[in-house]
DNA sequence: TCTGGGGTCCTAGGACCC
DNA sequence: TCTGGGGTCCTAGGACCC
C-alpha cells in the first residue's frame, strides 16, 4: 500500500459501529487516545523509498526488528529469525534499520501530539496516550479529535497510525490493536463489556505467553471468563499483583491516569554475541565498551545512578543478572566499570565455563544530573589541572571524602578526556 | 525455530534498624 | 536470654512490553 497516499478514514469507525454516543449521561467520556504507528520502522521505509511500497519489507539485521503488513500478512512477525522470514516470504525486502530516521519521524510525530493536546505519554517511539478531556469543548468530539491527529500525521510526517479511544488507557490500548492498521476506533463507554468479554485473555495487558498458559489451563479463554472469576482465585492463579490488575481490568477497571512526567528508572545496552570461544579479555572489552556507551548516554540525559547490573546470557540461553549499588550516585565512567569488572571478574569461572552469548550492562537508580553533584564550572582549560586539586579539597570538606572524585568531576562537566592524577 | 535491544514492574529472602 | 512486628534497602530472578 502507498502509505504515504493513504487517505484517513479507510478504517475509521466506532465500536459498535456508529460515532455518536461517546459520553454516558452521568458517567464518564471516551476521552483517552492510545496512537500508534503502524509498523513503524517499515513505514518510514516505504515511506522514504517508494519503490518498496506495496511489497513485503523488513527492517533487520538478524532478526526481523519490524515487518511491513504485507510481510506480516505472509506469517512474518517480531522477533523472527530474517533467514525464517526469508523462506516464508521469498520476495521479502530486508532493509537495515535507520534509527536516526526513525527517531527524526518519531520527533515529529510527538510534536503533533503535543500539539493536539499537553496531557501526553509516550510509552515508546512510536506510541503513546494523550487525554484529550480538556478538549471537547473547544476541538469536538474525541473522534474529531482522533481523525484529525491521523490526518495530520499521514499529510505532514507521511506516516500511518491507528488510534484507539476509550475512557481507560487500558481499553484505548486495545481498541488500537483491534483497529489495526491504519484505523481509528472508539469504544462507547456504555458497552465496554460487549466490546472487552469476547477477546481472547492474550489481549489483556500485562498478559505474555506464561500468564495465559496459566489460564488456558484453568479453562479461561476469555475476557468473559476472566470476569467470572473472583479476584482471590486469579491472585492465586497468577500472584497478588498480577491477580489484582487482571481482575481489574476484565471488569474495565483501570484507574490509571495520563502521566506527563515519567521519567526512566534506568539506563543500559546490551550486545548479544553467537555461541563460540572468546577469550575473557576480549569480553572484558566489550563490558567496557557498554560501560562508556551506557554512561555517555546518562551524561547526555543528566541523570546519574546508584545501582549497576550486570547481565550475562549463557550458550544454553540461561540468564543471570548481578547488582551491585554504589554508595554515591554517579555517571563516571571509571566508578561504574569498576564495579561493572569487579561483577565480572568474580564470575569468571562461571562465564568461561558456560560461554557468554550476551553481555549487558544498566544502570538503575536514577535522579537528575544536577542531584548529588556539585554543579561547578571549572576555572581552567582543557590541559591546566592546576586548580583542580583545590577545588577538589574544597568539595570534599563540604560533602565528604567520598562524594567527589575526580573522575565524575570531570567527567560530568566536561566529557573531555580525564588527565591521569594521582589519587 | 533458535531467540535483538531497550525498558518496566513484581516477588521473595536476607540484612539491618527500631 | 529470648523474643514480635514493621519498615527500608539490597540482591536475584521472572514476566512482560515495544
Amino acid at each position: 500500500m502507498d502509505h504515504s497516499a493513504s487517505i484517513v478514514g479507510t478504517g475509521e469507525r466506532t465500536w459498535p459501529a456508529r460515532c455518536g454516543a461517546v459520553v454516558v449521561a452521568g458517567g464518564e467520556s471516551a476521552s483517552i487516545l492510545h496512537a500508534d504507528l503502524d509498523s513503524f520502522y517499515a513505514a518510514v521505509e516505504q515511506r522514504d523509498r517508494p519503490e518498496l511500497r506495496g511489497k513485503p519489507v523488513i527492517v533487520g539485521g538478524g532478526i526481523v526488528l519490524a515487518a511491513s503488513y504485507e510481510a506480516k500478512r505472509r506469517g512474518v512477525y517480531t522477533p523472527m529469525p530474517e533467514h525464517r522470514a526469508r523462506r516464508l516470504c521469498p520476495d521479502v525486502v530486508v532493509v537495515p534499520p535507520r534509527f536516526e530516521a526513525y527517531t527524526e519521524a518519531s520527533h515529529r510525530v510527538f510534536e503533533i501530539f503535543h500539539e493536539t493536546t499537553p496531557v501526553v505519554e509516550g510509552m515508546s517511539i512510536d506510541e503513546a496516550f494523550l487525554d484529550v478531556r480538556g478538549l471537547l469543548r473547544t476541538a469536538g468530539s474525541p473522534f474529531d479529535i482522533a481523525a484529525r491527529l491521523r490526518s495530520r500525521v499521514a499529510g505532514e510526517v507521511g506516516l500511518p497510525i491507528t488510534v484507539g479511544v476509550a475512557r481507560t488507557k487500558f481499553l484505548a490500548k486495545v481498541a488500537s490493536g483491534v483497529a489495526k492498521p491504519d484505523g481509528l476506533l472508539v469504544v462507547d463507554p456504555a458497552r465496554e463489556t460487549e466490546f472487552l468479554h469476547p477477546l481472547p485473555v492474550g489481549k489483556l495487558w500485562g498478559v505474555g505467553p506464561i500468564t495465559e498458559r496459566k489460564l488456558h489451563e484453568r479453562g479461561l479463554v476469555t475476557v468473559a471468563d476472566v470476569a467470572a472469576v473472583t479476584e482471590e482465585h486469579l491472585v492465586a492463579m497468577v500472584g497478588r499483583a498480577a491477580g489484582r490488575h487482571l481482575h481489574g481490568l476484565a471488569h474495565h477497571r483501570d484507574p490509571r491516569r495520563v502521566d506527563t512526567g515519567r521519567r526512566r528508572g534506568s539506563i543500559g545496552s546490551q550486545q548479544a554475541m553467537g555461541r563460540g570461544p572468546k577469550s575473557f579479555e576480549t569480553l572484558e572489552a566489550l563490558l567496557l565498551g557498554i560501560v562508556d556507551r551506557v554512561t555517555r548516554r546518562m551524561r547526555n540525559a543528566d541523570r546519574v545512578g546508584r545501582t549497576v547490573t550486570v547481565r550475562l546470557r549463557f550458550d544454553d540461553f540461561q540468564r543471570a543478572t548481578r547488582a551491585r549499588s554504589l554508595p554515591h550516585p554517579t555517571a563516571a565512567t571509571e566508578p561504574i566499570a569498576a564495579v561493572a569488572l569487579g561483577v565480572f571478574r568474580d564470575h569468571r569461572d562461571l562465564i568461561e565455563r558456560r560461554g557468554l552469548t550476551l553481555v549487558g550492562l544498566s544502570v538503575g537508580n536514577l535522579r537528575s544530573g544536577s542531584e548529588g553533584v556539585e554543579q561547578l564550572v571549572l576555572p581552567f582549560g582543557r590541559k591546566d589541572t592546576s586548580g583542580l586539586d583545590s577545588t577538589l579539597d574544597d568539595l570534599r570538606r563540604r560533602f565528604g571524602q567520598s562524594v567527589v572524585t575526580r573522575a565524575s568531576l570531570v567527567h560530568q562537566r566536561s566529557g573531555f578526556e580525564v588527565p591521569k592524577l594521582p589519587d
